[in-house]
DNA sequence: GCGCGGATTGTGCACGAGCACATATTTATA
DNA sequence: TATAAATATGTGCTCGTGCACAATCCGCGC
């Protein structure tokens, strides 16, 4: 016999066909729309899911549903230590939290130097048919014929790292890479003397293009925006180096050259995540009292940080992109929880003082 | 007969069974150390749980448990639009997230400035015999009172709001607030021109007591410690105010005569959640080319923020620590997922500029 | 009245882990 | 050696939902 839920207990598919008189399969077709249900029990048994406020318990669903989810993730390639790199460490952390909703991912990487590299694993992507699908947007004419195929397949995708306004995503989660260079503005700026001398490092490839994402730019942007707000392009004189990614020797030659030419440089800026080479160079020549901000935790950098050759470094948990994002859309796919938004990641701000607890995720499991 | 796995299937306690050649029940019992397996089974099959890195099914695992687990929450009262309130929603908010994991809440709140009623409310809270524990730590001997008991119960307790170093909890999360202070400091004197004045503005309640948590204090001290550390004594002017929190006409006369006595005033700073009132009265007097910076998104803050009466809002989602915190204890009790840690929450730093897609939680869900 | 077909509705198994109880195996004891 | 006791292991049901298949009902035509 089918005993009565008791009063504080969640109602269950099985309470609800009691109250309707009919078994639980009927109710179960009026839930998923399957059809084949007399009207008169459709109406009855839809009133009653709604004044008892059914919701379908979902470690039950889930462990009866068979559908497997297919994300794939569409990313450039990444190195060890590169922002790249974090995304994909959380991708793989929420990989594992999601696993049990029958989520698998496959990640697929591009050269973010080459359009065809682009074009050809969106191809690919697409003949996977995916269930839903995690992007860093790049080469915006590839991007848009690649949204335009998922949307007409009505595939769900979010985008991480920089956002394509114009098209329907899930979701995207970002930095705030101008705002974060506005800070770092701020910072620096802050009990630095008046008419001193602010370096900016830059960094190419030998093929000339920049390193990092393109955020780097923005967060350049933002400083200069915050110097330009509070017009200060008189007070303090801006100077730039270009060092190469690969190739140190020359980089030495380089900086000594710029402090040679500006012997008032007490501030240094870099927006993408080396400063440690400028720690380096510092450390080497015994040159202290300037004052240094990078971005990212690299432990190279941490290093620097502790033992105070680095003053300030800016962090944005890029991991977390990642883990948002495929979080978002398992979580849409398996329980068709909308999450339609845009988020950014916090901007952190770390001293020597607080480097000490920093935690990108709040749990540690396992 | 029992179906091999296919080879990207996750792997079941079946599996596990038929490869140690035992069944289901006998590698239950190893894996909830049941006892009653005999030693070479036991080691056998913990060699095969190793290496195949077996990890149960969430879901089945909840949907097979029967157990209830009742958490109390033990806080200070909240009026809406103060620091507890937000705690209180973050809380909220988890407890519908884990309502699966057969976890319900109870809310205890006691009066803040009234040790008895703490101590009431930790004897009744003992009474309930509780599976976990949330509480921000009022009354530090009641504290350790209490923890002790429930240490000796092994009841895992998280702390929210304030540490307590000495104790052994599962987890705390909190504000970095002489930190916030630190960076609330570097932005106020970043193009501030020297010796200016700046004013730091107190609020206390007809007792005496200063309003908001204890933060507050820490937050002045971060403040300080920014001017000491880089010498800045000299350059600026430090005046304080006390308001009432209760009479708005008397802190009208007292902002006035701090002003009359204070022409170079070029910065103020609260460091409560009650930089509206400030901004209030800057408005009614037309008083612009002050910079002002307060704490937490109060409506009427953001209000300000948006229209540059506020130039800064520093804001610590005073939410996440009530979610996270009893995510963490819910989890911990549901899988046994130990997620020993500190854990602050970030930092943001708002402007006029980066308010409009501010937001507290990654997923908007429902 | 019988049978057929379509429309409804009911039933039973699967999902993976937990756990109580049943059974098998070994050891101790008279 | 028989038998109880202790140890070790296996079996089968449970949780709530999804879904395939089975069972029922009703009306219609012959």
């Amino acid at each position: 016999m089918s005993e009565l839920k008791k009063s504080d207990e969640r109602i269950r598919i099985k309470d609800i066909a009691t109250l309707a008189n009919v078994s639980a399969g009927t109710v179960d077709r009026v839930i998923h729309n399957r059809g084949g249900v007399a009207p008169e029990s459709k109406k009855r048994i839809e009133e009653i899911l709604n004044e008892m406020n059914f919701k379908p318990n979902k470690m039950a669903q889930l462990l009866a549903v068979k559908k497997e989810y297919k994300l794939v993730v569409l990313l450039p390639e990444a190195v060890q230590g590169d922002y790249w790199w974090d995304i994909i460490e959380g991708i793989k952390r929420a990989e594992e939290e999601v696993a049990d909703y029958h989520v698998k991912t496959e990640i697929l990487q591009f050269n973010q130097y080459n359009m065809e590299s682009f074009a050809g694993l969106a191809q690919r992507l697409l003949e996977m048919n995916p269930a839903g699908v995690l992007m860093a947007p790049f080469f915006r004419r590839e991007v848009l014929k690649l949204t335009k195929e998922l949307e007409e397949r009505s595939i769900p995708f979010v985008f991480v790292d920089s956002n394509v306004e114009s098209v329907n995503s899930l979701a995207y989660y970002g930095q705030q890479s101008h705002q974060s260079g506005y800070v770092a503005a701020k910072i620096m700026l802050s009990s630095l003397e008046q008419f001193s001398t602010i370096l900016l490092v830059h960094m190419q490839r030998s093929g000339g293009t920049s390193i990092g994402s393109n955020q780097t730019a923005r967060r350049e942007e933002g400083f200069l925006a915050y110097i330009e707000k509070y017009s200060l392009e008189s007070s303090y004189q801006i100077v730039r180096v270009n060092l190469h990614a690969e190739d140190d020797g020359g980089n030495e030659a380089l900086l000594e050259e710029v402090f040679s030419q500006n012997q008032n440089i007490r501030g240094i800026v870099m927006f993408n995540s080396r400063i440690y080479r400028i720690a380096d160079f510092l450390e080497k020549r015994k040159i202290r009292n300037i004052r240094t901000i990078g971005y990212d935790l690299l432990e190279r950098n941490v290093q620097y940080l502790k033992n105070g050759m680095v003053e300030c470094l800016i962090a944005q948990r890029p991991q977390l992109q990642g883990y948002y994002g495929l979080t978002a859309l398992a979580r849409h796919l398996a329980f068709k929880q909308v999450s339609k938004s845009v988020c950014y990641m916090p901007i952190d701000i770390l001293f020597k003082e607080n480097i000490t607890d920093y935690k990108v995720y709040p749990f540690d499991v396992d």
